[in-house]
RNA sequence: GCGCCAGUAGCUCAGUAGGAUAGAGCAGCAGCCUUCUAAGCUGCGGGUCAGGGGUUCGAAUCCCUUCUGGCGUGCCA
């Protein structure tokens, strides 16, 4: 907010000057306070093109400023920065604006109504969401509230992926443990089969539901039939899991469906059309190496049947055909080789490739006291989603998910999730709101909380640690408009961090509610009810409560 | 082998997209509750930003290279 307005101030002063500012300068907040509230290196960067030293400029450029009454003090330093020092005022008025506009404060039109398509989770439905999954919810849904915040007009899309071989071992898998409930000697489970407690419980409730009846089937139809069966219920069991993570997707698409309504013929014709498939040892080959790819990608198998990428770039294709102009898949950690071939083929079919946009998030780590847990699919020892959710709560999973970037690998420390102190910052953030709420109430028991606040109380707060405050919440939109940009989530929690400690060390150095000074309370009660409001903004773009009490 | 990601304090990680003296939490030590929630706060140490080169007024940040770790490299999805 403060830094817009000062980036506007010196264009409009260059501007007076008639001075040229053709390149990129920074407005930005200095490590050392000593150079002031915010600075900027115009002076440097625009000498060149000006013919002017560095130092010849920031002079020029500090007199036209010093017109504006909200500067305090303007300086140039070191090789020619010039640091602004604000008045206490500025802060106040931003404070007041903040007050009046309430939640919607940091709002922005920056996505000017871009559509935006978020793909992520997606995840076979052949068993529970593990925690890469839950990772992937927490941070496509933290994403989609920024950038809807922000002014994008995005969707949460989740693909199923309901068609294929993965889906068939399944069925046979369901098979083996039906056969099994009745009694029948199975021998050793396949290698490849779902080994899962999930599958045996499959096998209970179809067998509850429908006992034998389910072998009197002809072996197509009873394979079609598990399918359906376990398909239907697990992906039930992944959208609930995802609904309790406060997750919920705007469109579930079908690779089943796309199948059915012919997208693949299509898909294939296309691709044929463009002239970049071969066919080589009874199989349909796309030559995706000519577009960047390593090696060339098999679109139909020997057997006559697809590969997973047709079906995929279909679905692809028609993100594009319902109007979305950016495309960001979120996939885990090892999707990495996928992603060259469905670039190569947007190019092969002229499209943009720059619209298709990929965020990888690394693994997901668990830790127990101090060791990692390990999980072995195969034994079907994992723990998931649900498993961490029910151990740690939504609130706490969500924020360990969020503190970091994406590529960087998450150590998930459970034990410190689950900690009710200082050390867990989860309990950090939220406790600064109980706190706040308990000032609010407190107030209000000693009938010093008033019913509006009066405009006039701002000129009250005057203390640094009040204007750090105020300031912390005017970094808020740039800040959301960087995460929207940059994808990075991550920051939401680093931000919450920091307005929280700003608060705490307010706490115990003032006292908020005081009878004997009824203006200064009031004029307090109005900054930390504001500094309230920003806090809950932020915890819940994270997707995390704010309560009122704890 | 090739490709992608990462390497910052003892540990877990930030670092406002190239800025001035690199930050926080934890762990360690010493303090703060008859006053609005001690799930909090204050103070003290701690660094070859993996190593080396380059780009420029200026690099943890950009480029090249080496090392270390993770992942990928199916007619699986």
């Amino acid at each position: 907010m403060i830094k817009e307005i000062i980036r506007q101030n010196i264009a409009e002063t260059l501007q007076t000057l008639e001075l040229s500012q053709d390149r990129e300068y920074t407005v930005e907040v200095p490590n050392n306070p000593d150079f002031g509230d915010f600075s900027t290196n115009a002076a440097m960067v625009l000498a060149k093109e000006n013919k002017m030293a560095p130092k010849a400029l920031a002079e020029a450029l500090i007199k036209g400023l010093k017109k504006n009454k909200f500067y305090k003090k303007l300086e140039i330093a070191g090789p020619g920065f010039i640091n602004f020092h604000l008045s206490p005022s500025l802060f106040q008025n931003m404070l007041w604006y903040i007050h009046e506009q309430g939640a919607q404060y940091a709002a922005s039109d920056m996505g000017k109504g871009e559509k935006i398509l978020l793909e992520f989770v997606s995840a076979n439905p052949t068993g529970p969401l593990n925690i890469v999954s839950a990772r992937a919810a927490a941070f496509g849904d933290t994403l989609y509230r920024v950038m809807k915040y922000v002014g994008f007009d995005p969707a949460r899309e989740f693909y199923i992926n309901d068609a294929g071989n993965q889906v068939d071992i399944l069925a046979e898998s369901l098979e083996l443990r039906l056969r099994e409930l009745h009694g029948e000697r199975i021998g050793e489970f396949p290698f490849e089969a779902y080994h899962g407690e999930y599958v045996k419980h499959l096998a209970q409730r179809l067998n509850a539901l429908e006992g034998v009846k389910v072998f009197m089937m002809t072996e197509k139809d009873r394979m079609d039939h598990l399918k359906e069966f376990a398909l239907s219920e697990l992906l039930e069991m992944q959208r609930l899991s995802l609904e309790k993570f406060d997750v919920v997707f705007d469109g579930w698409v079908s690779e089943k469906t796309l199948r059915a309504e012919g997208v693949v013929e299509e898909v294939l014709s296309y691709l044929t059309e463009a002239n970049c498939t071969y066919e080589k040892e009874d199989a349909i080959w796309f030559r995706s190496t000519d577009y960047g790819d390593d090696k060339d990608r098999v679109l139909m198998k020997s057997d006559g049947s697809i590969t997973y990428f047709v079906p995929d770039l279909a679905y692809h294709l028609t993100k594009i055909q319902r109007g979305y102009t950016s495309l960001i898949d979120i996939f885990g950690p090892d999707h990495h080789g996928y992603v060259p071939r469905l670039k190569a083929a947007f190019k092969a079919l002229k499209y943009d490739d720059e619209m298709l946009e990929i965020i990888y998030l690394q693994q997901v780590n668990l830790f127990e006291s101090g060791e990692r847990v390990k999980m072995s699919k195969r034994a079907g020892k994992i723990v998931t989603m649900d498993d961490l959710v029910n151990e740690v709560g939504k609130d706490a999973a969500r924020y360990f998910f969020l503190a970091r970037k994406a590529s960087a690998h998450l150590n998930f420390d459970l034990e410190l999730a689950l900690q009710q102190n200082n050390e867990n910052p989860v309990y950090y953030c939220q406790y600064a709101h109980a706190r706040i709420c308990s000032i609010v109430k407190k107030a209000k028991k000693d009938r010093i909380l008033p019913k509006t606040y009066k405009k006039e109380l701002i000129q009250k707060l005057n203390k640094p640690e009040e204007l750090a405050l105020i300031r912390k919440m005017t970094d808020l939109p740039g800040l959301l408009e960087m995460v929207a940009l940059h994808r990075e989530p991550h920051r939401l929690a680093t931000y919450a961090e920091e307005l929280c400690s700003l608060f705490h060390r307010y706490y115990n150095k003032f006292q908020v509610v005081n009878p004997r000074s009824k203006d200064l309370s009031k004029a307090r009660l109005l900054l930390i009810d504001t500094v309230r409001m920003s806090l809950a903004l932020v915890l819940d773009l994270m997707g995390i409560s704010a309560p009122e009490k704890m």
